[in-house]
DNA sequence: ACCAAATAGTTTAGACTTGAAGGAATAATG
DNA sequence: CATTATTCCTTCAAGTCTAAACTATTTGGT
C-alpha cells in the first residue's frame, strides 16, 4: 500500500515560524521531504503494477518468484538463502516458501552446502535459466518504455539523487 | 518485496552493438533505467520499513492503517471508499478489510450516502482525529530525518525529476 | 417506464510479507 | 573440551494485497 501523509495538521505555531506552513505546521523543508517520499511511493507503485501485471499476463509468474530467479542469475555464484533475503530485503521468513514454490516448478535447486550444513544454496535448473532468459529481456524493456519520456541526462541526475537518498537513509538508519 | 533484474544476461548481438553492455545484451540506457528502478525499490523500501517499524513500536499500529487515516485527513471533505482506494493506489477489495478494523478500534465512521446509496462515505471519530494527530508529526519526523542529509537543492532536485518519471509511466500506460 | 450497462463496495481464494519463536549447526569463550 | 552465543533456516500466526466474482444501486438509451 501506499503511505500517505502530510495534511492540514492544526499549526501550533502559533504563525511565529516564518518557514511554517498554517495548514500543516510543517516548515517548507519538512513539506519537500514528505512530498519526495510520497512521490517516490507512487512512481514504485506504478511501475510495479505494470510489472506485476506483465508478470502474469506473459509468464504466468509472480513478482517475488522473478526477483528470486533474478536474484539468483544476478550472483556470481550459489548464494545461501541468506543473500537472498538480504539482496531482496525481505524477512527470511519469506524466502523459504518462496523457494519452496519454484522448486516444485523446477526452476531451481535447494543443495545443503558442505561447508556449513545449515547453509541451503539455491540455483537455476537448467528448465529455470531457459525460462529466466526470456523474462529478463521483456523486463527490461518494460522498465525501459515506462522511462521513455525521461532523458538521458534527467535519467542520469536521478539515478545520482536516489544514490544520495540511499546514502542518507543508511546513515540515519545507523545513528 | 524488491525487483531485482539486470544480471549478466547473454550477449546476443555478437559484439555488433556498440552501446550495448556484453554482459547484459543491454544498452546503456536500458542499464540505467533498470539501475534507476533498483534504487527507487530500495529507497521506497528502506523507508517503508522505518516506517512500519516505528508505527509499530511508538503506536501499535500498521503502515496501511496509518495510510487509510492520513488519506481520510487529507481530503478536504467526506470520501467515498473508492477515493481511498485510488488515492491510495490499492484495490479496492483491499480497502473495506482494512476500514472494517479501523471501525473496530473506533477510529473512523462509515456512512451510507444520502444520495447515492452505493456510495460509503468515511470520516475520523474524534478519537481517530486525536490518534492521527500525534501520528502525522511523528511520521513527518522520520521521514524528515531519513531525508536529514539530502540538502535543499537535492532535494527540490530529486522532487521534480521523480515528478518526470511519474509523468513519463503515466504516459507510457495511456498507449 | 424498461432494461442493459456501468459503478460502488463486498466477498473470496490465493499469494506474499512480517515478526517472533524454534531447531539444527557452528563459532566463540573460558 | 564444555558451554554459551550466534547464525541459518523453517514454521507459524496475523496481516496485507490482488484479481475475479458477486450484490446492490444508479445511469443511459430507447
Amino acid at each position: 500500500m501506499a503511505n500517505l501523509a502530510s495534511s492540514k495538521h492544526n499549526d501550533k505555531d502559533g504563525g511565529n515560524n516564518p518557514a511554517s506552513d498554517h495548514e500543516t505546521g510543517l516548515s517548507e523543508d519538512e513539506q519537500l521531504d514528505l512530498r519526495i517520499w510520497l512521490r517516490l511511493l507512487t512512481c514504485t507503485h506504478l511501475i510495479e503494477r505494470r510489472v506485476r501485471k506483465n508478470l502474469r499476463d506473459r509468464f504466468g509468474t509472480t513478482l517475488p518468484r522473478f526477483d528470486i530467479l533474478a536474484q539468483i542469475d544476478r550472483a556470481p555464484v550459489e548464494q545461501p538463502m541468506r543473500e537472498l533475503s538480504r539482496r531482496l530485503m525481505v524477512t527470511n521468513g519469506n524466502i523459504t516458501p518462496l523457494v519452496d514454490r519454484l522448486i516444485e516448478e523446477n526452476l531451481i535447486r535447494r543443495d545443503t552446502s558442505v561447508e556449513d550444513r545449515r547453509v541451503q544454496h539455491v540455483s537455476l535448473t537448467p528448465s529455470g535459466r531457459k525460462v529466466l532468459d526470456e523474462m529478463i529481456p521483456a523486463h527490461s524493456s518494460w522498465v525501459n518504455s515506462l522511462m521513455a519520456d525521461l532523458d538521458k541526462k534527467s535519467a542520469a541526475e536521478l539515478y545520482e539523487l536516489l544514490g544520495d537518498l540511499k546514502k542518507s537513509i543508511l546513515s540515519a538508519e545507523k545513528s
